[in-house]
DNA sequence: GTTGACCTTCCTGTAGCTGGAAGCCCTATA
DNA sequence: TATAGGGCTTCCAGCTACAGGAAGGTCAAC
């Protein structure tokens, strides 16, 4: 199966493709007579698997750990668990920092007129003149 | 004023004010006799608000934009407040995506015993045997 | 005079791709 | 048979917003 139909059955853009074998997250591909890249049916299933693990938002690097777990019949899930739970407290902290800034936003916001006239909070709180909680 | 100082008194790292400087956020600062960049109180207030808008996950396009509405006494409040919502807009979309991650991952965890037991749930899922809402 | 703390510029690296250029391969059709 | 197209190859650049570090100039203090 030569690379764009890979990246059809898998999800993952060719360019991609390319891109994961040359950060090393994917062996080589073995290559055809003509140059092109070949992939199995083992292939695709490994880049659907990226796949998901970046959707989830794992970093390449947590993925290519999560593949090696994969591959490693004799893991301990309490590492694959591991992982995934650094992961949620990352995304966790991320959640938070993002809900602050929501929150100070719309507090700002909400007493900005928004008509045509200069007068505005949200300017004023970024120059220093807090406005009241 | 030398950019250290600047520095300090507005939060922005030395080496962030010159990048600042480098992508046209700011002005390029004027220079003592001996070539070192020289900031006044203007520039520090200018840095501040520069600091808080980024405090607030705007891109540096969009602090450029809410610059500009700073300085000009004839800016629609609608304007700002505009940028603004977009903004929050963007960090809903943002905040949703990461719920939404946060929730899948905390279900496969939530299965996954995380003993020294090779069976996870985690990669079953990953591999493409989803497990049971 | 020599340390040490600054400052300068310039280059590289970060994460995870995406777009594009230049050029080869293969098939189908006029 | 020529050619048009689509897909493949490699390599380089660009995106965001900096941070780290090298090589070297400046200045005040001891």
């Amino acid at each position: 199966m030569k690379i764009g139909d890979a990246a059809k059955r898998s999800g993952v853009p060719a360019k991609t493709i390319r891109y994961y074998e040359s950060v090393g997250l994917i062996e080589p591909a073995t290559r055809q007579d003509n140059g092109y890249r070949a992939y199995s049916e083992t292939d695709i299933h490994t880049l659907r698997f990226i796949n998901r693990a970046r959707g989830l938002g794992f970093t390449v690097k947590d993925v290519a750990m999560l593949l090696a777990l994969y591959r490693d019949s004799s893991r301990a899930s309490a590492d694959v668990k591991a992982v995934a739970a650094r992961h949620v407290d990352r995304i966790d902290e991320k959640i938070a920092e993002l809900q602050s800034m929501r929150q100070t936003l719309l507090h700002l916001i909400d007493r900005c007129h928004g008509d045509d006239r200069p007068d505005c909070p949200i300017l004023a709180d970024l120059a220093g003149s807090p406005v009241g909680a």
